[in-house]
DNA sequence: GATATAATTTAGCTATACCTAAATATGGGT
DNA sequence: ACCCATATTTAGGTATAGCTAAATTATATC
C-alpha cells in the first residue's frame, strides 16, 4: 500500500500531537499543524479512518491505530534520516535542512531508505538530537530526556542525544571521553557562567561551558 | 517560480521527443511518453504555452521555449545526479534507479542539488553513460556518440562517457591508462569474440574485450 | 481540389485536496 | 439539568490532473 503525501503529512502530524500525553488529537489541533483548516481534516480523517489508520471519537480525538502508528513512525524515520544526511553529508546547517527533508520523506520506497540508513552507518539521532526510529520502528525513548544545562545538581544522567552533531563538536566529546550512553553525575552549577562540573566513570571534575551542557542531551537514571 | 511533478514531466517528454530531430512533439508523441493521453496533454500544454514554456503549433508540434528549454534541463540534470548517487554511493544496479529518479528529480531545490553535485565532484556522466548538464545546462555533447563496440576500423575517437560507473570497471579503465578524453584508434576488430585492437597516444595493440568495449562511449573526431 | 484518415480538441466526468461560510452538536461549568 | 462557547461537520466552491467519448480540423494522398 501507498499513501499520498497528505495522508502521511496527516498521519505525522497526529503522532507529533499524541506522542505526549494520552489523549487523541481534535482536528483543530491537527490543522493547526498542518496549517490547513479543520473542515479539510475533517475529510482527510474520514478517509484515513476508512483505511484503518486512525480511530476518531468526535470531540475526544483522533488516535493512530497500529497500522497507523506504523506509517508514521516511517515517515518520521524517513525525515530524520534525510536531515542528517543533508547535514553530514551535504554539510547544510542544521536550521536549514527541515523544508528538505519535508518533501524527501515522501519518497516512496523502503529500500532507499535502508540504504541511505546503512550508508550513515544506522546513525541513532538526527541534527536536531531527536532519535531516529529503526526500520522496525523502533528508538531510544526519549522521554524525560533533557539538556544537561538543565540537569539538577547530584543527579545521575547518561547521554542519549546531541542536539549539535558537527564534526567539531562531536570531535570535542571524543577528546573528552563523552559519548552515547556515558553516564554523568552532575556535581556542580556555576551562575557565574552557566558552566557545569560533572564526573563520569572515567573522569572526575569536568568542567563544561554552557555551549555543549545545552548541546548535550541526557536522561536521568 | 516552481513548477508541479506534472508540468516538468510534460516538459521534460517535450525535451526528450525533440532532442534528435528539430521537428516539435506531437501531442500524442508526448501522450506517449508520458504514458497518458493526448487530450489530457493539450490540456497541461496549454497551461504550459500560458506561462511561455513551450510553443504550440498544432498539428506541428511543440516546441521548449527558452525558458521551458531550461526547466527540463534541469530536470533531466538532477534525474541523472540522483541516479548517480543511487549508484556510487548508495550501491543500487544501474537498472534499479530510474524510478527511484522519477520521483527525486521533483525535489525543489537548486541549493540541494548543487550541493549533492559537489558531494559526487561533479560527474560528467550517469552509470547509463548519459551527460550530466552543469548548474546552467551546459552538457557534453553526445550527439554521433555510440560504443566503442561499435566504431569502424582506423577511425580516431575520444572518450565521452562509461555506460558502466562501477568502481570496477574505472578501476580498469584506470589501469589501462583510459579516461575521459583519451584519444583512440580502432586498430582491428575480431569477429571471434568481437574484442577490438586499439591504440592510444601512449599506448599501442591494446586488446579490449566486448564487455569492455560495449560499456565505453566514444565519439568519432 | 476534394476528401479520408489521423491528429487534435472539446465536453463532461472523477478524484484529491484544499478553501469559506453556515449549520450543528457537545462537554464543562453553573 | 441546562446552556453556550467551542469544536466539528456539512455544503458548496476552486484548482490540478487525470479519464472517455464525441466532435472537429488539417495534412497528405489521390
Amino acid at each position: 500500500m501507498t499513501y499520498t503525501r497528505s495522508e502521511e503529512n496527516c498521519l505525522k502530524a497526529i503522532f507529533t500531537i499524541t506522542e505526549q500525553g494520552e489523549h487523541g488529537g481534535s482536528t483543530t489541533a491537527i490543522a493547526a499543524q498542518l496549517r490547513t483548516k479543520a473542515s479539510s481534516v475533517t475529510e482527510m480523517v474520514k478517509r484515513l479512518s476508512e483505511k484503518g489508520l486512525v480511530d476518531h471519537k468526535p470531540y475526544h480525538g483522533v488516535l493512530l491505530t497500529e497500522p497507523g502508528n506504523r506509517i508514521a513512525t516511517r515517515v518520521i524515520r524517513r525525515h530524520r534520516l534525510w536531515e542528517t544526511f543533508l547535514v553530514n553529508h551535504l554539510n547544510f546547517r542544521w536550521d536549514e535542512v527541515h523544508d528538505l527533508a519535508e518533501q524527501l520523506e515522501h519518497i516512496d520506497s523502503d529500500e532507499l531508505h535502508d540504504r541511505l540508513d546503512k550508508f550513515m552507518d544506522h546513525p541513532k539521532f538526527d541534527p536536531h538530537g531527536d532519535p531516529i526510529p529503526d526500520k522496525d520502528g523502533r528508538m531510544i525513548d526519549m522521554a524525560g530526556a533533557l539538556p544537561l544545562a538543565e540537569v539538577p545538581k547530584d543527579t545521575l544522567v547518561h547521554i542519549v542525544g546531541v542536539k549539535d552533531s558537527s564534526p567539531a563538536f562531536l570531535k570535542l566529546l571524543d577528546g573528552l571521553g563523552l559519548k552515547l550512553g556515558t553516564q554523568l553525575t552532575v556535581n556542580r552549577r556555576f551562575e557565574y557562567d552557566n558552566s557545569v562540573e560533572v564526573s563520569s566513570r572515567f573522569r572526575n571534575g569536568l568542567l563544561l561551558n554552557e555551549q555543549v551542557s545545552r548541546n548535550l542531551t541526557v536522561k536521568p537514571l
